[in-house]
DNA sequence: CTATGATGTAAGTAAGTACTTGCCAGCATA
DNA sequence: TATGCTGGCAAGTACTTACTTACATCATAG
């Protein structure tokens, strides 16, 4: 019985990653199931056999993308304890990430009001475990007194993830018009924000020139 | 004649007023031509003889959408030139609106890529318009010495408005469990942000404890 | 008063939608 | 050889889609 098992698993898998393709690209108003099947290669019919509806292939193709990058994010980073090089590595692969699933995001956000809270639970979820990491080293960094003390991570590392997903938002969408590149953006955004959350120095005397 | 005219414009904004509610909280894809037609209180066939097509009417509805916005936002602030009070001032202005917009915002976030270029260029153009002024702003505020000469004014404005986005999106999906709220962020926002860019005070001394 | 332009109504087209039913074939274990 | 699961195939259901055609109504402009 093993085998077919296998078998039936492995259309299931080809089903969920047909889907992920065309939800992708066509949203889920606009996936067919029928287009589905067919780039799954198999029959329309074996979809509704595995999936009760769409809602719910839906449902495994959420679960499914969010448990490889979280997987691939909550990797063990050796962080050097300087702040900058630290976020910075973070920023860039969390970017990677964002880029790879871009159209799926893009989707997701864009219907999350029309879809069952169950779609919703599971990204939540997801999108936790991925600051989760974060806000523990910001948390640790506040300890060690590199970090300010009177900063909340939360909102912070909220902040932080959110203006990597507005860039790639926009920029894939070609809302600017090329006046700088994605590095620099990056760039920018580990610059402002590491100043940022960096405990200041103690005197600070500094007035505008007239 | 003129009656005449001032009717067909009047059904025209108001198909595209409707067109503006459906899209934003069915989609594009999912909103249908009847139901626009039924929430403007005209005819189907009506709609047809005023826009050639959906897309048409999807180009008037952000056409339109824009203009209001940028409009609103393009008012001579009244700068006090302290950059916490302005810039907290911008974020309001600007989470507003995006709360406003909410629906139309995700709606074309999840289908930009799907529909035409020409769709893209309107919302590019626009978005362009939304952070002009607050690039002088910051350009000014170089040159009066209090933001950081080094500090690129474009990326740094597209993050500004980028994380005050992705607060939007996150927070009306109700990806954060109520951890902190929709203050608690922006003032977190812009308190980085300002801390970010301001120009550094001349003399940093300051050691981590231990 | 007539002509024009804007709208409504009724009906239809060709295509696509999610999802179902019934039957048949292969393949593995028992 | 028999059983049971898995999948393919053909067809169909009941419905919706964007968009069209043809004809009627009505107010205003000339």
């Amino acid at each position: 019985m093993n085998k077919t098992i296998r078998s039936s698993t492995l259309t299931r898998t080809r089903l969920i990653e047909a889907a992920s393709q065309v939800f992708a690209s066509l949203g889920v108003q606009g996936a067919t199931t029928r287009e589905i099947a067919r780039v799954a290669g198999v029959n329309e019919v074996t979809l509704f056999r595995h999936f009760a509806s769409k809602e719910q292939l839906l449902l495994a193709v959420i679960e499914n993308a969010f448990a490889l990058q979280t997987e691939a994010l909550a990797h063990p980073e050796a962080w050097t304890q300087d702040l900058k090089i630290d976020l910075r590595h973070y920023a860039y692969l969390y970017n990677t990430m964002l880029e790879a699933q871009e159209d799926l995001i893009r989707t997701f956000i864009g219907e999350a009001k029309r879809h069952p809270q169950e779609a919703k639970q599971v990204i939540q979820e997801a999108a936790k475990l991925l600051g989760e990491k974060l806000v523990a080293y910001l948390q640790s960094s506040q300890k060690r007194g590199s970090v300010r003390a009177d900063l909340d991570p939360f909102p912070a590392v909220d902040m932080f993830k959110g203006m990597l997903l507005a860039g790639m938002l926009c920029r894939s969408a070609k809302f600017n018009q090329g006046s700088y590149s994605c590095e620099d953006y990056i760039e920018t955004c580990v610059d402002i924000f590491v100043r940022g959350i960096s405990a200041t120095p103690l005197s600070v005397v500094k007035q505008p020139l007239s």
